[in-house]
DNA sequence: TTCATGGTTCGACCGTAGCCGAAACATCGA
DNA sequence: TCGATGTTTCGGCTACGGTCGAACCATGAA
């Protein structure tokens, strides 16, 4: 017998990937709307909105209303203490991740995230464009110019891109993949182009799915590092 | 995107009732078998072995082999540091206990542990006899003259259980209604009663199914506190 | 060796809870 | 007032993972 409070619900709150993700881009004390989070989570806006309703229940979460915004952010210091202390150990006890990100195969490979390539692929991508020094790596990286005639190349008009006021590049924290993919401006428009070019589809859903011929291609332009 | 490592593996591991209940009942410590952590869990042996499997997995418990029998136990203090945030967090988020103990509302209302009662009908037992003095509520409670006579009017006899090598009295934090119960030899003898009385007869699994009139017998014999 | 006991593995079953699309609801801007 | 945008609710589907009994190993005792 014994038993440990609701410890047990308190952690398999914490427990579900996608409460895991809303918490986790919640630890910089920003406070998020629902939209966001949802990005943040990989998950549609609906079952966010769930999860999010879960864990303000759970008194995880502080509400801000806004016009019609919801803001969110953790209701307080010791929430975030134990997510970092959970962190601590699940880097302790090692490497062992059993199940991050989507668990769609699919999704892992290939997908959306806001409008740009974001999975496997999406961080392929960005590391050989870095690798081969088309792409300086930084919290704001840059087209070098022989990056910007590589993606000429390919049909993609970098001097177009910069000259509008999205950031041209982002990286982004892959959430499956736990390394950057390509956002920004630049993101977007590879991925545009990666379908104009009949490589990929869009499918129903963020799934992304690469034709054979395509992922040839894909492989062939953006070679994965050793 | 964004993601937090494998802080949600982790918080899923101990999000789980049984194996949050055998990681608390490993909080003082101590290194228990793998029966042992099973009666704690409140789970059959083969279920507590694939629990522990995972935990060991994890990292989060070491082994000890001895004879035939296997220790385990906490594997750091980092452990029961994430366990104890957990459980303060559980507390300050409140009273919302979401699923704790059995799911089998039967399991919930009576039911075995090792081999006395357990559940609802235990805590109350145990509770009535507190009150009305008949047991004097301790670590290892002991039974008034009162009590003695109170019993042995139920055809208990517990000079006799008093002789034996076991204790007589001990009480055992219930799994389900987070309040003591009775165990030791009087515990024991007194579920053989109940059972002898035909108040109570046990089913499959750790159930213990009260008939309507034994249900009625032990409400008047132990009636409960308000 | 044979028996008993502690533990693990296997297979099958079941329930919970996550997931999404569609539609409803709310709030603001025009 | 109407439409656009942000959020919640609903319904139905799916699948992961927990659960147990039975059978199977391993170790120690007789």
């Amino acid at each position: 017998m014994k038993d440990g409070p609701s410890i047990a619900a308190t952690a398999a709150l914490i427990g579900d990937p996608a409460r895991a993700n809303i918490l986790v881009a919640l630890m910089d004390g920003r406070a998020l709307t629902v939209t966001e989070l949802a990005h943040a989570a990989g998950t549609s806006i609906p079952t966010a909105s769930g999860h999010i309703a879960k864990l303000s229940e759970a008194g995880f979460l502080a509400t801000r209303r806004q016009g019609r915004h919801r803001y969110l952010s953790l209701s307080g210091p010791d929430v975030a203490d134990v997510i970092e202390r959970l962190m601590g150990l699940a880097g302790r006890t090692g490497a062992r991740r059993m199940r991050t990100g989507p668990r769609d195969p699919a999704l892992r490979t290939a997908r959306l995230c806001y409008d740009h390539l974001a999975g496997a692929s999406g961080v392929q991508l960005y590391r050989s464009l870095v690798v081969r020094g088309f792409v300086a790596d930084a919290a704001h990286p840059s087209v070098t110019e022989d990056g910007a005639r590589f993606l000429a190349g390919l049909g993609v008009d970098v001097g177009g891109l910069a000259r509008g006021r999205r950031p041209l590049c982002l990286r982004c924290l892959d959430w499956s993949e736990r390394r950057h993919h390509l956002a920004g401006a630049l993101g977007a428009a590879m991925l545009v182009r990666l379908v104009d070019l009949g490589w990929a589809r869009r499918e129903d859903g963020r799934v992304i799915r690469f034709t054979p011929a395509g992922e040839t291609a894909f492989a062939r332009a953006f070679p994965p590092s050793p």
